[in-house]
RNA sequence: GGGCAGUUAGCUCAGCGGUAGAGCAUUGUCCUCACACGACAAGGGUCACAGGUUCAAAUCCUGUACUGCCCACCA
């Protein structure tokens, strides 16, 4: 395109719409897996979890990845920027239940030919689907939901190489995700036991710690009288009562002088008359309470391991379901000194769910006379599956753990040699190590996710042997246990006696996106690839699953490598609504990002996020998106008006063309500029850049742009006018590409009006990143030349607003004062000077003397009564 | 209860040892041959509070108070 036929107004739409497109047929962000190591820049991109919709907080931290990438880029790295979807998890899930109104039934056989259909509106009732259609709804599902995805992508501008693209229910991430179940179990990392385990009774599936969230609940605490064998009694306040039939021993901290003569002796339970012993335990509390506390299974952790470290009967009450189990007293483990009436008593809770339950045996106690008192009301913090609404329960079942807790030294280790952006948030990873208390459980009793490579052998009555799995040969994965065979067993062996069976469960989700790293290098697939994409160079992600994804992905990159998963973390912050809220939580999710995209353009979306430094929470506010609208605006214009001068200037350009002091002392400034930004973008600090390179920029337009305007439109001899052309010129190709990064769609317009042909280079996103050393051969200028520059602007135009002229009223006077060496500075840009306020150099007096404490220079200025410009000939509108 | 951040103009934030800043909002102007999707100007702050270090503190140290987040807290 030439100068001379420049669009005439900035259109977003258009020109987003044009670069996203040319970008994808150049094949611009196309990682080049010939160059080596050193010059590739890899990038551990978050795998957004596909649940319907992206919001304003993906494109506020995805954006902020961009800038870092593209600045990358420019600095002549070969990027690697992958894109994956995390569509095997619960969300997923849930989202196709519903979509389809479908159940996962296990138990069913496949149907062929089954295609899932959406669920009309309203529909109540769902259908009882086999696994593999419900997996094959899952695919139909997340593939529409991907589409969007991508496309959202595309037009915000990330420049993601889309050929590098994976999902982490596809075939390559199962089999990375059994690969490490491989890997860990030979190296004695994996097991599996029963034992109790954090369990939704919602969902029906053992959860981690990484998950579970405390929420304040309101309870009431119940006083039970327990009486004393042998004659005594005491009072234990609990919030449970209906685990009382669970009971099996009550518990006083060893120095609380109120219980020393009862341990060792045993109490009896209400209503159940267990016999149950009275124990010291140093967990327990004397001031809370009576300071005595009932040993349930299982009513908290602490329960869990008093139970385990005294190895106490189990008598589990809470079913998988959540509802409490039919047992026998008098029977196994439910002993009792009077059966008949503990069954009596339990009969009444048998089949209901905790709440009811508590009410119950709250009736039940007051009708035996044992509580001492009314409720007493409280508020406490139960433990929830984090997208779960029912409180977590342990319950006693078989799972798969990873030994993390052996390895917490080294995890701390290993997380300490990751730079963390911002710093602090290295205390939050250290202080979740510091807090683990048990292995990591990775399996989960869902439907739509990994499966463990994993079969057992039936012995003779058709039994699991849980301590002789069958594992998947490396070489054949991803297996898929419940359809295919083990090896040397043949299909119609399965679930008969002798036979075997396929472990049911799937894995954690985490277990699967804590491999992103190995998934994108194509680890146990392509040692040549993988060798040089792993370790990545930065990980993006949200500060709150650095518990879960950042600790996985360390952890299992210490395991697996003994090494780090990335050298840099990038730790974005959330977009807060104007109520202090979490955007994404919040109930208001009316903005929709393809929404705003239309309204204000991706640069200006781009420009908000990169407004917010990482780690920092950022209030949705759509004024920013004015103000980044605002600022390709200008770039549009100003390049526009620049270009127009380089164009009425023959020949080539350079900088040893800049000889005027003005402009010498513009290209110092733009020098400092261009150092400070490439320290900051080294330290992942690109907010401060975008404010130093806009504040520069404004004041491009402002003031350098005044001064020099008469001299480039040709006011001065030729030299004079080249200096400033050749200034302007490489000026806005320094502008042009420090703001690319940010806004680079509008850059990538400007850009390709002049320099894509004079610098050779078709995209400014594919030019260097401006160095300083450009301009280390123009010779260095007065330091406060701009600034006097300005001070005599300012004062012009203040006396202008003050009297209420145009900005072009002629000076009749200027009398300036100040320090001799700042009149001299000032001389060599007078002639600009006065054509920028509309003064004649006659008009100036300059003499020494002393200037305010605040400025450089005192000011008089006197307007001329009238305006005796010639009146400029009226462009047609 | 532990940890980490923050508290600067009406709002959103930058500055982090040397004369209080920006954008938005408010007010008043100006069609100026790139831009009215623009420009100029004005008003507006004892930089949460209290001590300390220093010639000098919004900036460093200590404490307090609020706010937010992360973690813990189930008798």
């Amino acid at each position: 395109m030439s100068e001379t036929n420049l669009p005439a107004a900035y259109s977003p739409a258009e020109i987003e719409a044009k670069w996203a497109e040319r970008w994808e047929s150049d094949g611009l962000h196309k990682y080049d897996p010939a160059r080596p190591r050193s010059e590739t820049f890899v990038v551990d991109t978050p795998p957004p979890t596909v649940s319907g919709s992206l919001h304003m907080g993906h494109v506020f931290s995805y954006s902020q990845t961009d800038v870092l990438v593209r600045q990358q880029r420019m600095l002549g790295k070969n990027i690697f920027y992958p894109m994956g979807w995390d569509d095997n998890g619960l969300p997923t899930e849930r989202r196709v239940q519903k979509q389809f109104a479908i159940r996962c039934e296990p138990g069913l056989p496949y149907r062929a030919g089954w295609t899932p259909t959406p669920a009309a509106e309203g529909t109540k009732t769902s259908e009882e689907v086999s696994r593999k259609n419900f997996l094959e709804a899952c695919a139909v599902q997340t593939a529409e939901d991907e589409k969007k995805y991508e496309a959202l992508w595309r037009r915000l501008g990330l420049s993601i190489d889309w050929t590098q693209h994976y999902s982490t229910v596809g075939e390559r991430c199962r089999r990375v995700s059994q690969l490490s179940f491989l890997d860990l179990r030979e190296k004695g990392l994996v097991y599996s036991v029963e034992a109790p385990t954090l369990w939704d009774t919602g969902f029906r599936t053992a959860v981690a710690q990484a998950e579970v969230e405390d929420r304040e609940q309101n309870g009431n605490y119940h006083d039970l009288r327990f009486q004393v064998e042998g004659g005594g009694d005491f009072v234990i306040s609990t919030t449970r009562p209906e685990l009382l039939a669970a009971c099996v021993a009550v518990v006083a901290h060893p120095d609380d002088a109120r219980y020393q003569t009862l341990f060792g002796k045993r109490a009896i339970t209400p209503l159940f008359g267990a016999s149950v012993p009275i124990m010291p335990g140093a967990h327990a509390d004397p001031e809370k309470g009576t300071g005595i506390l009932m040993v349930c299974t299982f009513g908290d952790i602490a329960d869990v391991e008093f139970w385990r470290e005294h190895k106490l009967p189990l008598r589990q009450v809470i079913g998988r379901d959540g509802r409490l189990l039919p047992v026998e007293f008098g029977k196994g483990a439910f002993e009792s000194t009077n059966a008949a009436a503990a069954n009596e008593a339990y009969k009444n809770l048998a089949g209901l769910y905790p709440k009811q339950a508590r009410t119950k045996s709250a009736e039940l106690l007051a009708a035996a006379g044992v509580l001492t008192g009314p409720p007493k009301p409280t508020v406490q913090a139960v433990k929830f599956y984090e997208k779960g609404d029912q409180a977590l329960e342990f319950v006693p079942t078989r799972q798969w753990f990873i030994r993390i807790l052996d390895a917490k030294a080294d995890l701390l280790a290993q997380g300490r040699k990751v730079r963390w952006h911002p710093d602090y948030m290295l205390k939050r990873y250290e202080q979740w190590v510091e807090g683990l208390n048990q292995d990591w459980c990775v399996s989960r009793q869902r439907f739509f996710g990994v499966p463990f490579p994993v079969w057992y052998p039936l012995d003779a009555k058709g039994e699991p042997q849980y301590d002789k799995p069958l594992l998947a040969d490396r070489k054949s994965l991803p297996v898929d246990p419940l359809a295919d065979c083990p090896p040397g067993y043949q299909e119609s062996q399965r679930g008969v006696p002798g036979g075997f069976a396929g472990d049911p469960d799937v894995m954690d989700t985490w277990a699967t996106s804590s491999l992103t790293p190995q998934i994108s290098s194509h680890w146990g697939l392509d040692p040549e690839r993988h060798a040089k994409l792993f370790p990545a160079d930065m990980r993006p992600q949200a500060h709150e699953i650095i518990r879960t994804w950042a600790f996985y992905t360390i952890t299992k990159s210490w395991f697996h490598e003994k090494s780090v998963p990335w050298r840099d973390v990038a730790i974005s912050g959330w977009v807060v609504s104007p109520d202090r809220q979490k955007m994404s939580k919040s109930k208001g999710k009316a903005v929709t990002p393809e929404g705003l995209l239309e309204t204000y353009s991706a640069d200006a979306l781009r420009y908000w996020a990169a407004r917010a430094k990482l780690g920092q929470d950022t209030m949705y506010d759509e004024m920013v998106f004015k103000v980044g609208h605002r600022l390709a605006t200008k770039i549009f214009n100003a390049s526009k008006f620049t270009m127009l001068q380089l164009s009425a200037v023959p020949g080539e350009r350079s900088l040893s063309d800049v000889t005027e002091p003005v402009d010498r002392a513009w290209i110092a400034k733009m020098r400092a500029l261009i150092e400070e930004s490439g320290k900051d973008f080294a330290s992942y600090d690109y907010a401060a850049v975008l404010i130093a390179v806009e504040s520069a920029f404004w004041s491009f337009c402002d003031d350098y742009l005044e001064l020099v305007k008469n001299r480039a439109y040709g006011a001065g001899d030729e030299k004079a006018r080249r200096s400033a052309v050749a200034s302007l010129e490489w000026t806005l190709k320094a502008f042009l590409r420090l703001f690319a990064p940010f806004l680079p769609y509008i850059t990538e317009e400007v850009w390709s009006w002049r320099f894509a042909e004079t610098e050779k280079r078709p995209s400014v996103h594919a030019a260097p990143w401006p160095a300083a050393a450009e301009a280390a051969a123009v010779p260095a200028a007065q330091p406060e030349l701009l600034r006097l520059a300005k001070e005599v602007l300012d004062a012009t135009r203040a006396e202008k607003a003050a009297q209420k002229k145009s900005v072009k009223w002629p000076v009749k006077s200027l009398e300036i004062s100040g320090a001799a060496g700042s009149l001299a500075t000032l001389k060599t840009v007078l002639a600009d000077l006065c054509a920028a306020c509309s003064a004649s150099p006659e008009a100036v007096t300059m003499k020494e003397g002393a200037a305010p404490e605040t400025a450089l220079l005192s000011l008089a200025v006197a307007l001329a009564e009238e305006d005796n410009r010639p009146k400029a000939p009226k462009a047609a509108a």
